[in-house]
DNA sequence: GTCTATAACCGGATAGAC
DNA sequence: GTCTATCCGGTTATAGAC
Protein backbone atom coordinates (compact mmCIF):
# COMPACT_ATOMS: atom_id res chain seq x y z
CA UNK A 1 0.00 0.00 0.00
CA UNK A 2 0.96 3.19 -1.21
CA UNK A 3 1.51 5.85 1.87
CA UNK A 4 -0.46 8.73 1.98
CA UNK A 5 2.76 11.30 2.85
CA UNK A 6 5.67 10.66 1.08
CA UNK A 7 9.10 9.42 2.31
CA UNK A 8 11.43 12.15 4.23
CA UNK A 9 14.21 12.81 2.17
CA UNK A 10 11.67 13.43 -1.33
CA UNK A 11 10.14 15.55 1.20
CA UNK A 12 13.11 17.42 1.77
CA UNK A 13 14.64 16.67 -1.75
CA UNK A 14 10.82 18.74 -3.26
CA UNK A 15 11.46 21.15 -0.84
CA UNK A 16 15.21 21.93 -1.36
CA UNK A 17 13.96 22.34 -4.89
CA UNK A 18 11.73 25.33 -4.49
CA UNK A 19 13.50 27.10 -1.52
CA UNK A 20 16.42 27.05 -4.24
CA UNK A 21 15.09 27.48 -7.39
CA UNK A 22 13.68 31.20 -5.21
CA UNK A 23 16.71 31.78 -3.44
CA UNK A 24 19.51 30.63 -5.77
CA UNK A 25 22.23 28.24 -3.98
CA UNK A 26 23.87 31.69 -2.55
CA UNK A 27 20.82 33.36 -1.04
CA UNK A 28 19.13 29.37 0.15
CA UNK A 29 19.32 29.14 3.92
CA UNK A 30 19.15 25.71 5.63
CA UNK A 31 16.54 26.36 8.41
CA UNK A 32 14.30 27.22 4.89
CA UNK A 33 14.51 24.36 3.82
CA UNK A 34 13.75 22.42 7.19
CA UNK A 35 10.89 24.46 7.58
CA UNK A 36 9.33 24.15 4.14
CA UNK A 37 9.71 20.33 4.67
CA UNK A 38 8.30 20.59 8.14
CA UNK A 39 11.64 18.51 9.58
CA UNK A 40 14.50 19.63 11.72
CA UNK A 41 17.14 21.36 10.01
CA UNK A 42 19.72 18.36 11.68
CA UNK A 43 17.83 15.81 9.44
CA UNK A 44 19.00 17.45 6.56
CA UNK A 45 22.51 17.02 7.61
CA UNK A 46 21.25 13.50 8.24
CA UNK A 47 20.23 12.75 4.61
CA UNK A 48 22.50 14.95 2.68
CA UNK A 49 25.74 15.77 4.23
CA UNK A 50 26.10 19.30 3.37
CA UNK A 51 24.29 22.40 1.93
CA UNK A 52 26.78 21.42 -1.10
CA UNK A 53 25.59 17.65 -1.26
CA UNK A 54 21.74 18.65 -0.99
CA UNK A 55 22.21 21.37 -3.59
CA UNK A 56 24.48 19.32 -6.45
CA UNK A 57 21.21 16.65 -5.69
CA UNK A 58 18.04 19.03 -6.74
CA UNK A 59 20.25 20.81 -9.80
CA UNK A 60 20.80 17.36 -11.25
CA UNK A 61 17.35 16.23 -10.99
CA UNK A 62 15.97 20.05 -12.50
CA UNK A 63 18.35 20.15 -15.34
CA UNK A 64 17.56 16.90 -16.48
CA UNK A 65 13.77 17.69 -16.69
CA UNK A 66 14.78 20.12 -19.54
CA UNK A 67 17.77 18.62 -21.29
CA UNK A 68 15.37 15.20 -21.86
CA UNK A 69 12.90 17.22 -23.31
CA UNK A 70 14.91 18.94 -25.49
CA UNK A 71 16.01 15.19 -26.48
CA UNK A 72 12.87 14.07 -26.84
CA UNK A 73 11.63 16.90 -28.70
CA UNK A 74 14.28 16.21 -31.48
CA UNK A 75 14.09 12.69 -31.69
CA UNK A 76 10.46 12.28 -31.80
CA UNK A 77 10.17 14.92 -34.56
CA UNK A 78 9.52 13.82 -38.36
CA UNK A 79 10.77 16.95 -40.19
CA UNK A 80 11.97 20.44 -39.32
CA UNK A 81 8.27 22.05 -39.36
CA UNK A 82 7.40 19.24 -36.48
CA UNK A 83 10.03 20.22 -34.56
CA UNK A 84 9.86 23.88 -34.44
CA UNK A 85 5.90 23.24 -33.24
CA UNK A 86 6.74 20.73 -30.68
CA UNK A 87 10.01 22.69 -29.54
CA UNK A 88 8.39 25.67 -29.28
CA UNK A 89 5.17 24.58 -27.68
CA UNK A 90 6.70 22.07 -25.41
CA UNK A 91 8.77 24.74 -23.86
CA UNK A 92 6.79 27.46 -23.37
CA UNK A 93 4.20 25.00 -21.50
CA UNK A 94 6.89 23.42 -19.39
CA UNK A 95 8.57 26.65 -18.23
CA UNK A 96 4.74 28.22 -18.01
CA UNK A 97 4.32 26.08 -14.98
CA UNK A 98 7.36 26.66 -13.29
CA UNK A 99 8.94 30.20 -14.54
CA UNK A 100 11.87 30.82 -12.11
CA UNK A 101 13.69 27.69 -13.26
CA UNK A 102 15.08 29.60 -16.54
CA UNK A 103 16.79 32.19 -14.19
CA UNK A 104 17.89 29.92 -11.46
CA UNK A 105 19.44 27.42 -13.95
CA UNK A 106 21.40 29.86 -15.84
CA UNK A 107 22.76 31.69 -12.85
CA UNK A 108 23.82 28.69 -11.37
CA UNK A 109 26.08 27.09 -14.01
CA UNK A 110 27.34 30.73 -15.13
CA UNK A 111 28.63 30.66 -10.87
CA UNK A 112 29.65 26.93 -11.58
CA UNK A 113 30.42 25.94 -15.13
CA UNK A 114 31.74 22.38 -14.37
CA UNK A 115 28.19 21.94 -13.49
CA UNK A 116 27.31 20.83 -16.71
CA UNK A 117 30.01 18.54 -17.13
CA UNK A 118 28.66 15.65 -15.80
CA UNK A 119 25.30 16.65 -17.38
CA UNK A 120 26.14 16.43 -20.95
CA UNK A 121 27.06 12.61 -21.31
CA UNK A 122 24.05 12.11 -19.75
CA UNK A 123 21.44 13.84 -21.71
CA UNK A 124 23.83 14.77 -24.67
CA UNK A 125 21.47 16.19 -27.65
CA UNK A 126 21.05 14.43 -30.63
CA UNK A 127 22.37 17.24 -33.06
CA UNK A 128 23.13 15.03 -35.97
CA UNK A 129 19.13 13.99 -36.46
CA UNK A 130 18.48 17.89 -35.89
CA UNK A 131 21.12 18.66 -38.49
CA UNK A 132 19.53 16.20 -40.58
CA UNK A 133 16.15 17.53 -40.31
CA UNK A 134 17.32 21.20 -41.95
CA UNK A 135 19.28 19.52 -44.47
CA UNK A 136 15.79 17.28 -45.34
CA UNK A 137 13.95 20.77 -45.38
CA UNK A 138 16.57 22.73 -47.30
CA UNK A 139 16.85 19.70 -49.70
CA UNK A 140 13.28 19.41 -50.48
CA UNK A 141 13.13 23.03 -50.97
CA UNK A 142 10.96 24.15 -48.20
CA UNK A 143 13.44 26.24 -46.03
CA UNK A 144 16.23 28.45 -46.24
CA UNK A 145 19.81 27.22 -45.00
CA UNK A 146 20.80 27.37 -42.14
CA UNK A 147 23.39 27.13 -39.04
CA UNK A 148 21.40 24.82 -37.18
CA UNK A 149 23.11 26.14 -33.87
CA UNK A 150 21.97 29.39 -34.54
CA UNK A 151 18.58 28.16 -35.49
CA UNK A 152 18.50 25.88 -31.69
CA UNK A 153 19.66 29.08 -29.78
CA UNK A 154 17.08 31.64 -31.71
CA UNK A 155 14.27 29.01 -30.30
CA UNK A 156 15.52 28.63 -27.15
CA UNK A 157 16.07 32.29 -27.04
CA UNK A 158 12.50 33.43 -27.67
CA UNK A 159 11.11 30.66 -25.51
CA UNK A 160 12.88 31.04 -22.52
CA UNK A 161 14.18 34.53 -22.62
CA UNK A 162 10.58 36.06 -21.71
CA UNK A 163 10.65 34.69 -18.09
CA UNK A 164 13.73 35.25 -17.49
CA UNK A 165 12.97 38.90 -18.63
CA UNK A 166 9.48 39.29 -17.29
CA UNK A 167 10.18 41.90 -14.63
CA UNK A 168 11.79 44.06 -17.56
CA UNK A 169 8.87 43.05 -19.91
CA UNK A 170 6.32 44.16 -17.56
CA UNK A 171 8.43 47.36 -16.02
CA UNK A 172 9.05 48.68 -19.47
CA UNK A 173 6.45 47.51 -21.84
CA UNK A 174 3.25 46.14 -19.89
CA UNK A 175 2.86 48.90 -17.22
CA UNK A 176 3.63 46.52 -14.67
CA UNK A 177 -0.11 44.93 -15.42
CA UNK A 178 -0.07 41.25 -14.54
CA UNK A 179 -2.40 40.28 -16.34
CA UNK A 180 -0.91 41.63 -19.59
CA UNK A 181 2.11 39.86 -19.12
CA UNK A 182 0.02 36.81 -18.75
CA UNK A 183 -1.59 37.54 -22.19
CA UNK A 184 2.01 38.21 -23.79
CA UNK A 185 3.19 34.78 -22.74
CA UNK A 186 -0.31 33.00 -23.63
CA UNK A 187 -0.18 34.61 -27.40
CA UNK A 188 3.58 33.80 -27.10
CA UNK A 189 3.85 30.25 -28.36
CA UNK A 190 1.79 31.48 -31.33
CA UNK A 191 3.95 34.03 -32.31
CA UNK A 192 7.12 32.40 -31.68
CA UNK A 193 6.51 29.48 -34.05
CA UNK A 194 4.95 32.06 -36.69
CA UNK A 195 8.08 34.31 -36.50
CA UNK A 196 10.44 31.79 -36.83
CA UNK A 197 8.56 30.05 -39.73
CA UNK A 198 8.14 33.19 -41.89
CA UNK A 199 11.62 33.70 -41.33
CA UNK A 200 13.05 30.22 -42.48
CA UNK A 201 10.45 29.88 -45.51
CA UNK A 202 11.60 31.35 -48.62
CA UNK A 203 7.77 30.95 -49.90
CA UNK A 204 5.36 32.43 -47.28
CA UNK A 205 2.65 29.90 -48.90
CA UNK A 206 4.70 26.53 -48.56
CA UNK A 207 4.14 27.28 -44.60
CA UNK B 1 45.75 68.42 -12.42
CA UNK B 2 44.34 64.76 -12.99
CA UNK B 3 45.26 62.34 -10.74
CA UNK B 4 46.76 59.11 -12.23
CA UNK B 5 44.91 57.08 -9.69
CA UNK B 6 41.44 57.71 -9.35
CA UNK B 7 40.11 58.61 -6.21
CA UNK B 8 38.90 56.14 -3.50
CA UNK B 9 35.24 56.05 -3.97
CA UNK B 10 35.56 55.37 -7.50
CA UNK B 11 37.82 52.83 -6.91
CA UNK B 12 35.16 50.99 -4.45
CA UNK B 13 32.88 51.33 -7.48
CA UNK B 14 34.77 49.81 -9.68
CA UNK B 15 35.76 47.05 -7.73
CA UNK B 16 32.29 46.13 -6.55
CA UNK B 17 30.88 46.46 -9.91
CA UNK B 18 33.18 43.65 -10.51
CA UNK B 19 32.22 41.68 -7.83
CA UNK B 20 28.46 42.04 -8.17
CA UNK B 21 28.60 41.26 -11.65
CA UNK B 22 30.71 38.19 -11.51
CA UNK B 23 29.20 36.39 -8.00
CA UNK B 24 25.87 38.36 -7.67
CA UNK B 25 24.25 40.17 -4.04
CA UNK B 26 24.27 37.16 -1.77
CA UNK B 27 27.30 35.47 -3.37
CA UNK B 28 29.71 38.82 -3.26
CA UNK B 29 32.07 39.16 -0.04
CA UNK B 30 32.77 42.92 1.60
CA UNK B 31 36.16 41.36 1.84
CA UNK B 32 36.59 40.23 -1.62
CA UNK B 33 35.64 43.63 -2.86
CA UNK B 34 37.98 45.65 -0.38
CA UNK B 35 40.67 43.45 -1.68
CA UNK B 36 39.88 43.61 -5.30
CA UNK B 37 39.84 47.79 -4.29
CA UNK B 38 43.07 47.43 -3.07
CA UNK B 39 41.77 48.78 0.42
CA UNK B 40 40.64 47.69 4.21
CA UNK B 41 36.98 46.67 4.57
CA UNK B 42 35.97 49.20 7.43
CA UNK B 43 36.85 51.78 4.61
CA UNK B 44 33.86 50.59 2.26
CA UNK B 45 31.55 51.21 5.60
CA UNK B 46 32.94 54.27 5.61
CA UNK B 47 31.90 55.04 2.06
CA UNK B 48 28.77 53.24 1.78
CA UNK B 49 27.14 52.62 5.00
CA UNK B 50 26.22 49.02 4.19
CA UNK B 51 26.69 46.36 1.73
CA UNK B 52 22.96 46.92 0.53
CA UNK B 53 23.42 50.25 -0.42
CA UNK B 54 26.65 49.66 -1.68
CA UNK B 55 25.22 46.89 -4.38
CA UNK B 56 21.96 49.22 -4.83
CA UNK B 57 24.60 52.24 -6.22
CA UNK B 58 26.28 49.61 -8.51
CA UNK B 59 23.08 48.29 -9.69
CA UNK B 60 21.52 51.46 -10.90
CA UNK B 61 25.23 51.84 -12.57
CA UNK B 62 25.15 49.06 -14.82
CA UNK B 63 21.37 49.02 -15.09
CA UNK B 64 21.00 52.41 -16.67
CA UNK B 65 24.03 51.45 -19.07
CA UNK B 66 21.82 49.00 -20.46
CA UNK B 67 18.53 51.13 -20.90
CA UNK B 68 19.67 53.95 -22.34
CA UNK B 69 21.60 51.90 -25.14
CA UNK B 70 18.29 50.69 -26.03
CA UNK B 71 16.41 54.55 -25.62
CA UNK B 72 19.36 55.76 -28.07
CA UNK B 73 18.76 52.84 -30.60
CA UNK B 74 14.76 53.52 -30.50
CA UNK B 75 15.39 57.71 -30.81
CA UNK B 76 18.13 57.48 -33.44
CA UNK B 77 16.73 55.55 -36.18
CA UNK B 78 14.89 56.65 -38.68
CA UNK B 79 13.05 53.43 -39.90
CA UNK B 80 12.37 49.74 -38.76
CA UNK B 81 15.27 48.59 -40.57
CA UNK B 82 17.79 50.78 -38.93
CA UNK B 83 16.46 50.59 -35.69
CA UNK B 84 16.87 46.23 -35.96
CA UNK B 85 20.65 47.20 -37.51
CA UNK B 86 21.33 49.41 -34.77
CA UNK B 87 19.55 47.40 -32.13
CA UNK B 88 21.54 44.20 -33.04
CA UNK B 89 24.66 45.33 -33.57
CA UNK B 90 24.58 47.67 -30.42
CA UNK B 91 23.11 45.00 -27.79
CA UNK B 92 25.91 42.57 -29.40
CA UNK B 93 28.83 44.82 -28.92
CA UNK B 94 27.85 46.20 -25.48
CA UNK B 95 27.52 42.25 -24.03
CA UNK B 96 30.24 41.28 -25.79
CA UNK B 97 32.43 43.29 -23.97
CA UNK B 98 30.82 42.68 -20.29
CA UNK B 99 29.46 39.50 -20.74
CA UNK B 100 28.29 38.41 -17.48
CA UNK B 101 26.30 41.53 -17.58
CA UNK B 102 23.13 40.20 -18.27
CA UNK B 103 22.95 37.40 -15.97
CA UNK B 104 24.17 39.65 -12.94
CA UNK B 105 20.97 42.02 -14.05
CA UNK B 106 18.36 39.35 -14.97
CA UNK B 107 19.44 37.71 -11.58
CA UNK B 108 19.21 40.42 -9.32
CA UNK B 109 15.76 41.74 -10.98
CA UNK B 110 14.27 38.52 -10.31
CA UNK B 111 15.23 38.10 -6.60
CA UNK B 112 14.10 41.85 -6.05
CA UNK B 113 11.46 42.76 -9.23
CA UNK B 114 10.95 46.38 -7.26
CA UNK B 115 14.20 47.01 -7.97
CA UNK B 116 13.19 48.02 -11.43
CA UNK B 117 10.34 50.75 -10.04
CA UNK B 118 13.00 54.16 -9.79
CA UNK B 119 14.80 52.77 -13.02
CA UNK B 120 11.00 53.07 -15.15
CA UNK B 121 10.93 56.28 -14.54
CA UNK B 122 14.50 57.01 -14.97
CA UNK B 123 14.90 55.46 -18.50
CA UNK B 124 11.43 54.59 -20.02
CA UNK B 125 11.54 52.94 -23.63
CA UNK B 126 9.54 55.46 -26.00
CA UNK B 127 7.29 52.75 -27.13
CA UNK B 128 5.22 55.09 -29.47
CA UNK B 129 8.53 55.78 -31.60
CA UNK B 130 9.24 52.32 -31.83
CA UNK B 131 5.02 51.57 -32.84
CA UNK B 132 5.36 54.02 -35.70
CA UNK B 133 8.45 52.51 -37.54
CA UNK B 134 6.79 49.46 -37.12
CA UNK B 135 3.64 51.04 -38.68
CA UNK B 136 5.62 53.15 -41.11
CA UNK B 137 7.20 49.59 -42.51
CA UNK B 138 3.47 47.69 -42.71
CA UNK B 139 1.94 50.54 -44.38
CA UNK B 140 4.50 51.43 -47.02
CA UNK B 141 3.90 47.44 -47.46
CA UNK B 142 7.53 46.84 -46.70
CA UNK B 143 7.06 44.27 -43.79
CA UNK B 144 4.55 41.97 -42.16
CA UNK B 145 2.27 43.42 -39.34
CA UNK B 146 3.53 42.32 -36.14
CA UNK B 147 3.22 42.81 -32.67
CA UNK B 148 5.27 45.32 -31.20
CA UNK B 149 6.23 43.78 -27.47
CA UNK B 150 6.74 40.61 -29.45
CA UNK B 151 8.89 41.98 -31.77
CA UNK B 152 11.42 43.84 -29.24
CA UNK B 153 11.64 40.83 -26.89
CA UNK B 154 12.41 38.63 -30.21
CA UNK B 155 15.32 40.82 -30.79
CA UNK B 156 16.36 41.37 -27.47
CA UNK B 157 15.98 36.98 -26.65
CA UNK B 158 18.35 36.78 -29.88
CA UNK B 159 20.73 38.98 -28.99
CA UNK B 160 21.24 38.03 -24.80
CA UNK B 161 20.22 34.57 -24.27
CA UNK B 162 23.22 33.31 -26.04
CA UNK B 163 25.66 35.21 -23.48
CA UNK B 164 23.69 34.13 -20.61
CA UNK B 165 23.55 30.58 -22.15
CA UNK B 166 27.03 30.20 -22.73
CA UNK B 167 27.55 27.20 -20.90
CA UNK B 168 24.84 25.52 -22.31
CA UNK B 169 24.93 25.95 -26.23
CA UNK B 170 29.43 25.46 -25.32
CA UNK B 171 28.65 22.36 -23.36
CA UNK B 172 25.76 21.06 -25.52
CA UNK B 173 26.35 22.45 -28.87
CA UNK B 174 30.22 23.32 -29.50
CA UNK B 175 31.90 19.88 -27.35
CA UNK B 176 33.70 22.59 -24.61
CA UNK B 177 35.35 24.49 -27.53
CA UNK B 178 35.99 28.21 -26.45
CA UNK B 179 37.39 29.30 -29.83
CA UNK B 180 34.23 27.98 -31.63
CA UNK B 181 32.25 30.00 -29.38
CA UNK B 182 33.83 33.17 -30.21
CA UNK B 183 33.39 32.22 -33.79
CA UNK B 184 29.45 31.46 -32.98
CA UNK B 185 29.10 35.20 -31.09
CA UNK B 186 31.13 37.00 -33.85
CA UNK B 187 28.39 35.59 -36.51
CA UNK B 188 25.57 36.57 -34.53
CA UNK B 189 25.19 40.24 -35.47
CA UNK B 190 24.51 39.03 -39.17
CA UNK B 191 22.88 35.84 -38.11
CA UNK B 192 19.90 37.55 -36.33
CA UNK B 193 19.56 40.80 -38.60
CA UNK B 194 18.96 38.28 -41.45
CA UNK B 195 17.15 35.82 -39.33
CA UNK B 196 14.72 39.43 -38.06
CA UNK B 197 14.74 40.61 -41.81
CA UNK B 198 13.88 37.25 -43.60
CA UNK B 199 10.84 36.51 -40.90
CA UNK B 200 9.61 40.78 -41.72
CA UNK B 201 9.56 40.87 -44.91
CA UNK B 202 7.04 39.05 -46.73
CA UNK B 203 9.08 39.69 -50.39
CA UNK B 204 12.95 39.15 -49.89
CA UNK B 205 13.65 40.89 -52.31
CA UNK B 206 12.63 43.80 -50.54
CA UNK B 207 14.93 43.74 -47.75
C1' DG C 1 15.04 8.53 12.23
C1' DT C 2 14.07 12.58 14.53
C1' DC C 3 14.70 15.86 17.85
C1' DT C 4 17.17 19.81 21.02
C1' DA C 5 21.14 22.05 22.03
C1' DT C 6 25.38 23.79 20.85
C1' DA C 7 29.71 24.11 18.60
C1' DA C 8 32.37 26.30 15.01
C1' DC C 9 32.62 29.50 11.65
C1' DC C 10 31.85 33.31 8.75
C1' DG C 11 30.72 37.90 7.35
C1' DG C 12 28.72 42.50 7.94
C1' DA C 13 29.23 46.20 10.76
C1' DT C 14 31.39 49.27 14.44
C1' DA C 15 34.98 51.37 17.77
C1' DG C 16 38.73 53.82 18.13
C1' DA C 17 43.73 54.82 17.17
C1' DC C 18 46.40 57.33 13.88
C1' DG D 1 40.51 59.20 5.28
C1' DT D 2 42.49 54.98 6.42
C1' DC D 3 43.84 51.49 9.33
C1' DT D 4 43.62 47.36 13.13
C1' DA D 5 40.97 45.05 16.20
C1' DT D 6 36.71 43.46 17.62
C1' DC D 7 31.86 42.68 18.13
C1' DC D 8 27.75 40.36 17.13
C1' DG D 9 24.27 38.08 14.55
C1' DG D 10 23.36 34.54 11.56
C1' DT D 11 24.33 29.95 9.28
C1' DT D 12 26.32 25.55 8.58
C1' DA D 13 27.31 21.61 10.79
C1' DT D 14 27.76 18.28 14.74
C1' DA D 15 26.83 15.96 19.43
C1' DG D 16 24.03 13.43 21.81
C1' DA D 17 19.40 12.29 23.93
C1' DC D 18 15.22 9.83 22.74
Amino acid sequence: MVSVTENTEQKIIDAACKVFILKGMDGARMQEIADEAGINKALLHYYFRSKNKLFDRVFVEIFSGITTLLSDVVSSSADIVELIDNMVHNYIHLISERPFVPDFVLHELNRNPQLIVEQIKLNGIDFSKFQQLIINGVTKNKIRPINPVHLIVNILSMCIFPFVAKPIIMGFMLNGDEAKYQHFIDERTEHVTTFIKNSLFINPAEK
